[in-house]
DNA sequence: ATTCGAAAAATAATTGATTATTTTCCAAAT
DNA sequence: ATTTGGAAAATAATCAATTATTTTTCGAAT
């Protein structure tokens, strides 16, 4: 059974593919996009890069430069840290409002994720970093289900691009804090399940934030040795 | 002296336009953007306005419906209340740093942008509606200036694109609350040079929610008139 | 009268060519 | 040696044509 909505366009492939080559650091950042090399590398037209790189300008992970050409995004401690703190303020409001609002079914879907996410904590803790961006992916899935009864289709949405923007800093540094980690997403399920909207928030903004520090540690220590 | 930046591109000058249409409602919600009826209304071809719509749709002011075209993204009470409430979390968030951050030149700005949309609450409350849209720039200009202090670009933008939906409930209604507005506006700076941040969150709150809460019921009675 | 399937019409998506703009290179002037 | 200006090369922006997909229409079957 062929569901002709699963077949995106070759235009919306290219998107997800150079939007996911940006995350994940595979188009470095500040470096020049020139056209006739994306064209080379995603097998599209230039008119469609075009429209792909408009919507990723707009997206914040192209910078365009009226007339002069695009560039990927550049990063930067500042840059990291206002997400941090935006991300921080979105999702504290989502989580307070999913605890108080989200049903059984919501539980049924934090445990869950939490499960998806702890089973590639296991193995990263472990040492095998070949899962690395299903681990990531799981992480997302397990903060958008933590939040997802906030009762907002827009908070849930803004969230979600700010959360791509911390994502790719990560990416970028893919460092791995743990047991730390695991411990705060093991504390956040439970007080997701509790109703503790409170505890909930302090967790996480420790999280977040402790996440900046590793990551911001990470990228000194990265131009140290370079 | 010819400015060579100020001269934008076709494309650029189409989307400004365009976006322009949506939010003050010449291009209906949910009307349909079929390509060749844009390309005589607007005197681009359509691969330039795909990438105009592209744009648009991350913007969120343009649905893209995958191969089934682009419409105007719709309108609702509760995308206004989720908006709204959005507006809330970052424009407190954002007032309560600038308070705490803003210098005087900050202040002076405050104070300049109060100026201005006080000229056209004065002009709109004796009845002359043709300053309308010049008064809500006025508007965004006083709201954008109170925060302007707040340390982060990326909450600054996030802001601005929430208040461009916001915008565009008020000029489909285009109601105007006369001088309970500007009272707001008046308190609003005087939290403002007195740093009295808590003061400032709870006139803007309360200031936000009535105006929703006025659009809303024009929506009805315009409703109930058709 | 209703349903189904095929063809036609309408519209979306993509392409490559053309036009417009920016950048680089190089020779002449200082 | 440095600066300036113009030409050439590179690249961005836009276009119209072509291809792909969706929608509408209409005749045949039930």
């Amino acid at each position: 059974m062929l569901d002709q909505e699963s077949i995106p366009s070759v235009g919306e492939q290219a998107y997800r593919l150079i939007r996911n080559d940006i995350i994940f650091g595979r188009l470095a950042p500040g470096a020049r996009l020139r056209l006739e090399k994306l064209r080379d590398r995603y097998k599209v037209s230039i008119t469609t890069l075009r429209e792909i790189l408009a919507r990723l300008a707009a997206d914040g992970f192209v910078r365009a430069e009226g007339q002069k050409g695009f560039a990927v995004a550049p990063v930067s401690d500042e840059d990291l840290t206002e997400i941090a703190n935006l991300r921080i303020l979105l999702e504290c409001h989502a989580l307070e409002q999913s605890f108080t609002d989200g049903d059984v079914d919501w539980e049924a879907s934090v445990v869950a994720a939490h499960h998806k996410l702890n089973v590639m904590e296991r193995k990263m803790i472990s040492g095998d970093l070949s899962v690395r961006e299903t681990w990531k992916r799981y992480d997302w899935e397990f903060h958008r289900a933590l939040i997802q009864a906030c009762g907002s289709q827009l908070l849930l949405s803004t969230h979600g691009e700010i959360f791509d923007k911390y994502l790719r800093y990560q990416m970028l540094t893919l460092t791995f804090r743990g047991e730390e980690a695991a411990r705060d997403h093991r504390d956040l399920m439970q007080a997701a399940l509790s109703r503790d909207a409170e505890a909930g928030k302090t967790i996480l903004r420790r999280h977040i934030l402790n996440g900046v520090e590793h990551s911001i540690q990470a990228r000194v220590a990265e131009r140290l040795s370079a």
